[in-house]
DNA sequence: CTATAGATTCACAAATTTGTGAAGTTAAGA
DNA sequence: TCTTAACTTCACAAATTTGTGAATCTATAG
């Protein structure tokens, strides 16, 4: 771990000291940002964890360690962030500890469809149409709405498929 | 008000309630999911039920009344609102009173752009980039990261400005 | 099959967030 | 200028959320 910055300091305890440092500050500035926008803060926080290791794959223990938690906040967090399907547990056949690793490749779109929000919020702005009346002005305003949120669902997978394209293009040419 | 409605139940009493319980029940659920991603809770009532107002305008007592809460809750609602510029306060002149609007046709940007997310999480992206050094694996992660937001955020500028091509296309036609 | 490492669940305490009443401001109207 | 309607701020109480230690569960190693 952090092999190659042991190297750029000599491996001096200072040098390593250093960068640990470093990274937790990384860590808990970025589980700010994503706090910040409506992500629990241990959640937040086990994913920043989870980005920032080298091979992006922590055990629980190193979790606890690292953010200076109980094994319970790690599994509450765990929890939470494999039901938004931004990290998943890993079973090392032949050992007790459980690894839990970032899907690199589709975390992002996890954090775009977050269970659906947009095609939930259609839904009910639909019903708020038929709450209110289709002719009236406010029902033809939760329609456009509506009409919106479905658009933006559509789009946003047009932009998953074109990010995937760009990745895939530039994984071949390098 | 709901003149629309009234006439469907022949303006009996009983059929306004109705109207207001179905429209109540209809701000509850829209708020409800507002607030499941993240929004904080009376804000999203406010806004839920001004985008629900007749002419998506309603004035602070109105408010109060509709949702059951003190003046105080309203204005702590609109200050948080007014902040994120999705809604904005006008002042009728020659009045005491103010009322709150929602701001139609820029709401959706502002609840995509929050407060320039997407912007801020790629600095803190970078500043990663920058601590775990760029030549290791988790940098390189960190690195993509940070590429997919900015991507992202381009990605999201284009679409909002199709809705509005749309939209104009269709006012335009009708 | 038993012992035990390791993850999870649960009840509770701490911390945070939220909404209220009351006091304080601001500006319209007389 | 004075009065007062209407919005805002503030201190506090209520409610919610969060994280912990302890107990419990699961499954590997022996």
């Amino acid at each position: 771990m952090a092999a190659q910055r042991i190297e750029d300091t000599q491996g001096t305890d200072d040098g390593l000291r250093e960068y640990e440092e470093k990274a937790s500050a990384f860590v808990e500035r970025f589980a700010s940002d994503l706090a910040d926008a409506g992500m629990q803060r241990m959640g937040a926080r086990v994913f920043a964890c989870l980005l920032s290791a080298e091979d992006g794959t922590l055990t629980s223990a190193e979790l606890a360690e690292r953010l200076r938690i109980s094994p319970a906040a790690v599994s509450g967090a765990i929890r939470y962030l494999a039901q938004v399907r931004m990290v998943s547990r890993r079973r090392t056949p032949g050992s007790r500890r459980e690894r839990y690793v970032v899907h690199e490749d589709t975390w992002y779109s996890s954090m775009i469809n977050r269970e659906h929000f947009l095609t939930r919020l259609a839904a009910t702005l639909n019903s708020g149409v038929t709450a209110l009346g289709k002719d009236t002005e406010a029902g033809r305003r939760l329609r456009e709405t509506e009409e919106f949120m479905l658009f933006l669902q559509d789009e946003l997978e047009g932009i998953l498929a074109r990010w995937e394209q760009r990745r895939a293009a530039r994984a071949a040419s390098s």
